[in-house]
DNA sequence: GTTCTAGAAC
DNA sequence: GTTCTAGAAC
């Protein structure tokens, strides 16, 4: 996906990462297993398991869970709304921040683990703040304000066309990115690979613009709403591809009416509950919850018996990938 | 974004 | 009586 931007920027390097300061709280029901291997993508240097990564989030989420009064959390506990401004405005993410939390970051973006995932795999990727960095010399004449990167409606708005665009496509290599490492922890956990979304929320409650990078298959405890469900469709139009945002920016005419579409999303997320895969009616969150268990279980068991038969799974690549 | 909980739905 | 959702509070 997201290709037909631009060559690739920076090649990453690997990091350690954090999400808002939000407790991780894996699950047993994560795909992020027990094997840990090297990963063997190309792109960045010292790569570490994605599962290792959030086993150790264990430890450090009771730790933070603890201390919750402290620093990182907004009074009352739960995660700071602007968590991601604060990571992405990092001089140094990388030794600022645990690898449980930063998965990659590269000189003008990051990607963080969601502290609550929607799904066995779900990260956010988030453009750094100065963007371009100050090193970069086109950064002298180019530095948009800071509230041009809120969201994605800012970014359309109050960036103009080629530092949108160089946001956009940084951002969309760095999911690139992200979504292989995604898939060989697939691989590895699981002996296929499924579908993964990548797209932007119409109107997040975080600030900061970022990119959802989401396996589809949608099994996780922090799922727990139908607004949560809904949010992550991506024929609803509240989750908007970045495919989409793509076409949006090689054909800016229309932006006024797109800005407006997204910025009245919202009644979109109360969309009676139905499947995501095959559109069934569910009465209810746990309900889903059981049928997509079992959506999860046929594909696996389907993709598994093709694999031995022809020794390749069984969607195309333009069907998935 | 989450958590908490009243009261609707079953 | 129990499960589940949705809105207020954070």
């Amino acid at each position: 996906m997201g290709n037909c931007l631009a060559p690739l920027a920076q090649s990453s390097s690997s990091a350690t990462a954090e999400q808002d300061s939000a407790p991780q709280q894996p699950t047993p029901e994560q795909p992020l297993s027990p094997i840990s291997h090297v990963f063997s993508t190309s792109s960045s240097s010292s790569r570490q398991p994605i599962s290792d990564r959030v086993r150790r989030n264990k430890s450090v989420s009771s730790k933070v869970r603890n201390s919750r009064s402290s620093s990182i959390f907004s009074m009352g506990g739960g995660p700071s709304l602007d968590a991601l401004r604060n990571y992405a405005t990092l001089s140094n993410p990388t030794s600022s921040l645990p690898p449980s939390k930063l998965l990659l970051s590269s000189s003008n973006t990051l990607a963080v683990f969601d502290a609550y995932p929607k799904a066995k795999y779900h990260f956010l990727v988030l453009p750094r703040y100065p963007f371009p960095p100050l090193s970069n010399p086109e950064s002298k004449n180019s530095i948009a304000p800071l509230e041009a990167f809120d969201d994605l409606k800012s970014l359309l708005m109050k960036m103009n066309r080629e530092a949108r665009e160089d946001v956009l496509i940084s951002m969309s290599n760095m999911a690139r990115e992200v979504e292989e490492m995604i898939r060989d922890e697939m691989l590895k956990t699981e002996g296929f690979e499924w579908k993964i979304d990548v797209g932007f929320h119409a109107i997040p409650s975080m600030k900061h613009v970022h990119l959802h990078v989401i396996s589809d298959d949608r099994i996780s405890p922090s799922l727990k709403t139908k607004k949560h469900h809904n949010s992550f469709r991506p024929d609803l139009g509240f989750f908007i591809p970045i495919m989409e945002v793509q076409r949006w920016i090689e054909d800016d005419s229309n932006m006024q009416e797109r800005v407006d579409a997204l910025s009245s999303a919202e009644r979109l997320l109360n969309t009676p509950l139905t499947c995501h895969k095959c559109d069934e009616f569910m009465t209810n969150i746990p309900k889903l919850k059981t049928h997509l268990e079992k959506h999860f279980v046929e594909e696996r068991a389907a993709e598994l018996r093709h694999i031995a038969r022809h020794g390749t799974q069984r969607n195309s690549d333009e069907e998935m990938f």
